[in-house]
RNA sequence: GGACGGGUGGGUGAGUGGCUAAAACCAGCAGACUGUAAAUCUGCCGCUCCUUGCGGGCUACGGAGGUUCGAAUCCUCCCCCGUCCA
């Protein structure tokens, strides 16, 4: 039961290609703790919606307590799609995410629900909405070697042989820059062409959705002390069992959810090497960091609506309602 | 009352006469990032001025004096803090 498609105020008019056929998508952008889930729900319950997540942790199962999964009694009987698809040992990316996403839409579209993404992940958004490139998917063997390589050399031999393939994504890439750069030379040698034309040779962008893009915005200081209160909110939820239980349950422990913001700080707790207390200063420690990092990558996300608040303020639930049935004053920022 | 040890920039903490606005780390701020992205990397981080330069000025290592061409660094007194002895 989609509202009709009315044409959005924004400033988005660059978008000439807002065919008969495209439906709204709502993304709703902002730092963890920010409330995107709770204003995710709120709004879907308002407009026929469903929330599909966008975060790359929340789509590992048996991961729920630290990954800030809405809890069954949160999510208020509207579905969520994205969470809990995957197993801790599957190397889950950011193509991947953009494969089973589309599906999703594809199932919305059929059953006429409006899509609404709470977006943790901006890398995720955009290689959803705008695409990435036509490069292959990580080769595990490949990459074995290449990590090989870096152990046995350096950091600077990896450098030295993405400047060999690819000189101009040399020049862009850290020589410090480990990840990044073994992901240059994999595509390169996979390919058998720079990485940089393989960019260039551009992206296929998501077609038939309008995107609306809702940025939530609270005061920075105001997003600390919710963070810290969280980490206790999750502590006296059972965080600590949880983990207790992944681990013991024989996941290997170098699946890639247990590097997760807390799970690893907890891990070090239970094998003893700190405190409770210190394990949970450090996480409040992170969380603020990588909201941090999510507060810059957003920033420039083109085409926000950003709102000054948290996602489980009235006011702002009801901004946010506004901008998506098209009632909105048009405050986009470009 | 006495004996030591110590007081350094938001925090921890190096520095024992010039190369020191003061290491390092943390926090903070800003930025980059197309397949590990809750990852990874980069810059700034006393105040101020401009011609934005490995530029100028000012302030700064508990306080006040002093020695010295020059002091966070040496001396004197004072104030705090810690440990120990009475």
């Amino acid at each position: 039961m989609i509202t009709a498609p009315h044409e959005i105020p924004d400033s988005s008019k660059s978008s000439v290609t807002a065919e008969r056929d495209s439906l709204p998508l709502v993304a709703i952008v902002g730092p963890t703790a920010s409330g995107k889930s709770t204003l995710a729900v709120a709004l879907a319950r308002k407009l026929g919606g469903e929330v599909v997540a966008c975060d790359s942790t929340q789509v590992y199962s048996g991961f729920d307590i630290g990954t800030a999964k809405p809890t069954l009694e949160e999510r208020g009987g509207v579905p969520h799609h994205l969470l809990d698809v995957v197993e801790p040992t599957f190397p889950f990316t950011a193509g991947e995410y953009r494969a089973r996403a589309v599906a999703v839409l594809e199932d919305m579209r059929q059953r006429s629900k409006l899509p609404i993404l709470t977006v943790g992940t901006g890398l995720y958004l955009r290689g959803l909405l705008e695409g990435l490139s036509d490069a292959p998917a990580r080769s595990e063997e490949l990459r074995a070697r290449l990590e090989a390589g870096a152990d046995a050399h350096s950091l600077q031999y990896l450098h030295r042989v993405l400047r060999r393939l690819d000189p101009e994504a040399a020049l862009r890439i850290g020589s410090r820059d480990r990840p990044k750069m073994i992901r240059a030379i994999e595509v390169c040698l996979l390919t058998g062409r720079p990485l940089s034309e393989v960019h260039r040779a551009g992206r296929t962008p998501l077609e038939g959705y309008r995107p609306i893009k809702i940025g939530l915005q609270p005061p920075r200081a105001a997003l600390y002390e919710r963070i810290e209160r969280r980490v206790h909110t999750m502590l006296d939820r059972g965080w600590l069992a949880e983990v207790t239980g992944l681990v013991r349950s024989g996941i290997p422990k170098n699946s890639k959810p247990f590097d997760f913001i807390g799970y690893s700080e907890l891990q070090a707790h239970i094998e003893g090497t700190v405190t409770l207390a210190a394990a949970t200063k450090a996480i409040a420690q992170s969380t603020r960091r990588y909201a941090k990092r999510q507060v810059t990558w957003f920033r420039k996300e083109p085409l926000v609506h950003w709102l000054p608040g948290f996602g489980d303020d009235p006011a702002v639930i009801d901004a946010a309602e506004k901008l998506v049935t098209g009632q909105a004053r048009s405050s986009a920022a470009a």
